[in-house]
DNA sequence: CTTTTTCCTACTGAATTAATAGACTTTACT
DNA sequence: AGTAAAGTCTATTAATTCAGTAGGAAAAAG
């Protein structure tokens, strides 16, 4: 399962997504439309800053931006960088591999086997889930 | 990611697996073979129990056996049995469903979309990989 | 009636999660 | 210069989950 955080942080990319080019966005406003602890998401965008998703103006006038374009942003990344790894086993994390414990040899290891294809699906799916295209959907589902 | 106490579960199942039909298994002996806390394996396997997963045998030339065949277990039903929901959110989950407070409508929820997609491909993964295709697949792999 | 094995209840330490508090810094505007 | 409006930073905390342990009760076999 997602952590709260990530599920806060992917609610705020969109509505950053939503927001672009429109001039930079309040902590604030983001926390009282997406109904998120207006100091736990301080953090949550601090943390999406310090990793460059993105941009920050302090002051009157400031707030929060996009880094990239909406079409470069994808779910992926953002999970990997709330919650850390993707894969179900540490033995078939891209980015956070170790090896399994349990295991005699990795080659031989049925369970891993499955376990390498969930994380093919998986990765595939939300690499390909930008922040526009998540957008795109919900408008076109409202119209219907 | 999957909690040590699924991955034994899985692991103790493909030992029990081997031995279908070659009589009961002590706890002792999977935790040797399988590096398992014997206690810890202890309160897995009856839990197993209880979900008529294994059957089981007191006292003395006791043990434990798979309850079906190693081609009617699969992972998805031990790793929802261990860990719970396999979806990566509440309200896309099929067994342990709960509405997102975050989201306006579910109907319209961009996001909801990309994870309902996610769990799709992982049920048919983990659904289609039995005791007996892990196995299978762990012998055709040594002989290589 | 003793040995072997599973069954059951309760406990514990460590880590993680989901926040909250409060002071600091930067910027725009008057 | 002064002030209000933002984000920045460090620390703390309460609750929950995870991973495992302890110790004895119950059942079966011989």
């Amino acid at each position: 399962m997602l952590s709260k955080k990530c599920k806060y942080a992917i609610h705020a990319l969109v509505y950053l997504a939503e927001r672009y080019q429109k001039g930079p966005v309040h902590i604030q406003e983001i926390a009282e439309k997406k109904n998120i602890p207006k100091k736990f998401l301080e953090a949550i965008l601090l943390e999406l800053r310090k990793a460059k998703v993105l941009h920050s103006k302090k002051g009157k006038g400031g707030g929060y931006t996009l880094y990239q374009k909406p079409s470069e942003v994808n779910l992926m990344e953002i999970m990997r960088l709330m919650d850390g790894p993707i894969a179900l086993l540490p033995c078939v994390s891209l980015n956070y591999y170790e090896r399994c414990e349990e295991c005699r040899s990795e080659k031989t290891c049925g369970i891993r086997d499955v376990f390498l294809n969930v994380r093919d699906e998986t990765l595939e799916i939300l690499g390909g889930s930008t922040l526009d295209k998540i957008l795109k959907r919900e408008k076109s589902m409202l119209t219907k």
